[in-house]
This record gives C-alpha cells, sequence and structure tokens, in this order.
DNA sequence: GTGTACGAGTTTGCATGCAAACTCGTACAC
DNA sequence: GTGTACGAGTTTGCATGCAAACTCGTACAC
C-alpha cells in the first residue's frame, strides 16, 4: 500500500497548520521549530520518502543549519510518529493498513465525542455557522477538490470548536485527517459524494436537534465511511 | 489548586512505564532516554514543581550529563504536555482544574470506545481474565491503597489490550491516569470504593454480555466517576 | 520615595568538536 | 564461487564553545 501511496502521490497534504501548543512555543524556539516545520512538511509531501534514512548532516545542509535544531526536530516528529527509530538514528515512518484503520478508530472515537459535546455545548449560532458551511457547499454548481477539501476542514473544526475542550481538539488534530487531501478528493465518485453530503447532513440534523448521541453516532459513522472510500481509491 | 496538590502531594504516581513507541526507541537512544524518563519521574512526582524554570545547566548537573541530552528530552517532554514553554526556556507544566476536565472527557472518549472495541474483539478467556481481575480484589480482606491502584490499572489494560489497537493504547496511556495514585486511593471513601467496585461490575457485565454500547457507557460512567472522586478529594 | 538606566552575571540557542559505533566494499582464504 | 575479515569512511551521541538575549541588582536622578 506503500507503493500504492507512492504512485498515486496520496501521501501529501497533511494539515501543516500549527497546533495551539505549537503556536505557543513558537515565541522562544525559533529556528528549531521553523525546522520542525519543515521537516513535517518534507515527510508528509512525500520529499522525503518512507523508510527513507533520515542523515543528520545531509538534513542540516538542505535547511541550512547545524546539526543541534535538527536532531530536536527529530524528537519533536518521533513524538508524533512520522520518524522512526532505526539501529542508527532515524527513518520516515511507513504506515501500514493496519495503522490507517487504527487510527481512523481513534479519529472515530475522539471525533464522535466531540460532537456529542457541540450537540450540549454550542451556542445556536455556531450550530447555524455549521450549518451554513454546508449550505455553501451544496449551493455550488462546481465543486474543485481544493474546495471540498477546504471546506470539509471548516465543518469539522467549526463542531470541534464547539465542543470546548482544547486538549481534546489539539489529540484530534494530532491522530490527523491526512487521508482526505486535494488528491483523493479528485478520485471521489458522485455517489460517495453524495454520501458525504447525506452524513454531513444527519450530523447537522442531530445537532439542531440538540441530540447528543445522535451527533456521536453521525459522526462516527461519517468518519469510517470516509475510511472506506480512502480505502477504495487506494486500493485494499 | 496546584496549591492543595503541593500539601496533598497529589501529582506523584503518573504511570512512569514507557509506552511500546518509547519502549522501542530504547534501542537507540540511550542516555537521552534515560535522561527524559528520570526527568519525567523528577516533574511527575513533584520534585520539580510546577512553574518551576527548568535551567538546563542545573539539569545536566544533577543527571550527570551535558547540555545537549537535556534539551534533547526537554522537547519530548513539551510534547507531552509536562513541560512549557517561558519567555525563555522551559518551566514544569502547571494543570488547572479546567484542563484535568478535558483530560478526563479525552479519557472517557478513548477509553470507553477501548471498551466498545473490547466487547466485540476480545476473546471468551481475555474476558474471563478481566472478570478475574476484579474477582481476586472482591476477594480480599484488606485492601491497602498500593494493591487498589495497582489491580485498577491491570483492570483497565486488560480492557485496552483487548480492543485491538495499538494506537488506542498508546494515546490512553498518553492522555494519562495520573490523578488515581496511592496517595488519591488512600483517600477514598468507602462509599466511594463502592461505586468503583460497582462501576467495573457493569463494565465487567457488559463484556460478559458483548453488549458494546453498555460498555463503552459503563466505562464513560466509570471515568467521569473517579474525576468526581478526585475532585473531592483535592477540594475544589 | 519612585522611577529608570546601566552593566555584571546568567542562560539560552545554535555551532562545532571528537571518540565510539556502525557500514560497506575489497581482498583474501578455501 | 562463497564466505569472512579487515579497514577506510560514515554517522551518530554526547560534550563543549561562544555570541546574543535576557535578568536582576545597584546606583543615580528627580
Amino acid at each position: 500500500m506503500d507503493q500504492v501511496m507512492k504512485n498515486t502521490g496520496v501521501l501529501p497534504d497533511v494539515d501543516l497548520r500549527l497546533s495551539a501548543l505549537q503556536k505557543n512555543e513558537r515565541r522562544n524556539q525559533g529556528a528549531a521549530l521553523e525546522v520542525y516545520e519543515r521537516l513535517r512538511r518534507a515527510i508528509v509531501e512525500g520529499e522525503l520518502r518512507p523508510n527513507e534514512p533520515l542523515i543528520e548532516a545531509d538534513l542540516a545542509k538542505m535547511l541550512n543549519v547545524s546539526r543541534t535544531p535538527i536532531r530536536e526536530s527529530l524528537q519533536r516528529l518521533a513524538a508524533d510518529q512520522l520518524v522512526t527509530p532505526r539501529k542508527r538514528g532515524w527513518a520516515v515512518r511507513e504506515y501500514s493498513v493496519e495503522e490507517i484503520r487504527e487510527r481512523s478508530e481513534v479519529r472515530a472515537a475522539l471525533e464522535g465525542y466531540a460532537a456529542r459535546l457541540a450537540a450540549t455545548r454550542a451556542t445556536d449560532d455556531e450550530i447555524a455557522a455549521i450549518a451554513s458551511i454546508q449550505d455553501e457547499r451544496d449551493g455550488m454548481t462546481e465543486l474543485t477538490p481544493a474546495y471540498r477539501v477546504e471546506s470539509n476542514r471548516r465543518f469539522h473544526d467549526a463542531i470541534i470548536a464547539a465542543a470546548r475542550n482544547t486538549r481534546l481538539a489539539d489529540d484530534i488534530f494530532r491522530v490527523g485527517q491526512f487521508y482526505f487531501n486535494r488528491h483523493i478528493a479528485g478520485l471521489t465518485t458522485a455517489e460517495e459524494q453524495k454520501l458525504n453530503q447525506h452524513d454531513h447532513r444527519e450530523i447537522i440534523a442531530a445537532l439542531v436537534a440538540r441530540d447528543a448521541r445522535g451527533a456521536e453516532d453521525a459522526m462516527r459513522t461519517h468518519i469510517l465511511n470516509a475510511f472506506t472510500v480512502f480505502q477504495r481509491i487506494v486500493g485494499f
């Protein structure tokens, strides 16, 4: 499957925004954080290939810094699970199908719970705003893959924000919605897009009804459906 | 509340085991990982106080290494949220009530989901083993706080293992069951212990019945109950 | 007494140094 | 041809160096 990923260029487009925590750290950790971000991007966009050994001196030269900030960044990347230890040093981590299934389950658990909390804690205005993100989308005649990714992200982020739990938000961010990117978005069938729209509408309906369990179930179903689509596209 | 924590010595006793991921890294990252563990322990056991600035040179002297492995460890500790950036360098992170509530919610979401998966995926033997952990405990005449903590940990770990999702297990480990330690265990009332036992029995009953939703709900209730007990004890 | 400016001392962030561990190709034995 | 032993070259892990940024106490102005 990593072969498939390589060939279809499916890896890229992870959400590269810094988490709230990381932003907070920008204050002092100047170059080291910059290095971390750039290495993260390089891995995530596939410039550094899965299983590729990461030679500190090479990375240092590539980013025009010394080995010290590189080594510190590698610690962070290891905590993110983007990099994995070898007998000596580090290599880019390769994700198996099994791991992507596991991540989908974790995301279903966390984001489902976020939807549950949102059903109780969101203001009416917030729920209206969530619905309007979907309305805007449904009202458009032409949907580019980039727009679909972006709109989807706003939809999910708005629900997560309404859950009022920054730690939960951060953990959802960490587990990553890395598999819905432009490339994938461009390969979904009309039917799959219809299902996606249906899922979103179910979630909104539950939120409007302030139905916590319903919102949670709908969100879980949605996330596991997205995983199924992902599986079909990358072909396992 | 951090004042309360200081006075009651409530901070200690976080689970100091390395996660599966960390163990894997032991191979190459020798001293640096050792340093990380020792700093983690020092923070978690309260040797390094919340908001205490962490002076690299002092830590280096204290652990008898140079500043380099200290700095690398600080990156890991930051990823764990045990350490927080200051204008210059780092300080031990202080948890607010609000953050502990947030963590409890995340743990309820993740560990509830683990119970759900366990209800479907556990073998009959695994469920029997989970039940027997509780049977052993209920059959004892005298329960020391240390035993209660240890038995509780085995109970939860067995359920998590039966969920067959290592990423989920790792995330549960990360969010930490830091608030149920010996000190807290020694301060619970007979009534609270009764409730705890009841919660565990409910979870077991749902697992035996292979009732996924029931197991999830019971686990969530249990975790949120534990948070309530924690709140009472540390007194907010 | 209150406020501010200076400077010695501290501490960081990054670069560099260096020995030990590992890798890998060559050559030699059989 | 297959296997192994050696050693040059590479790369790491940790230590140390050093300039820049910050801290904090003292002294001086008002």
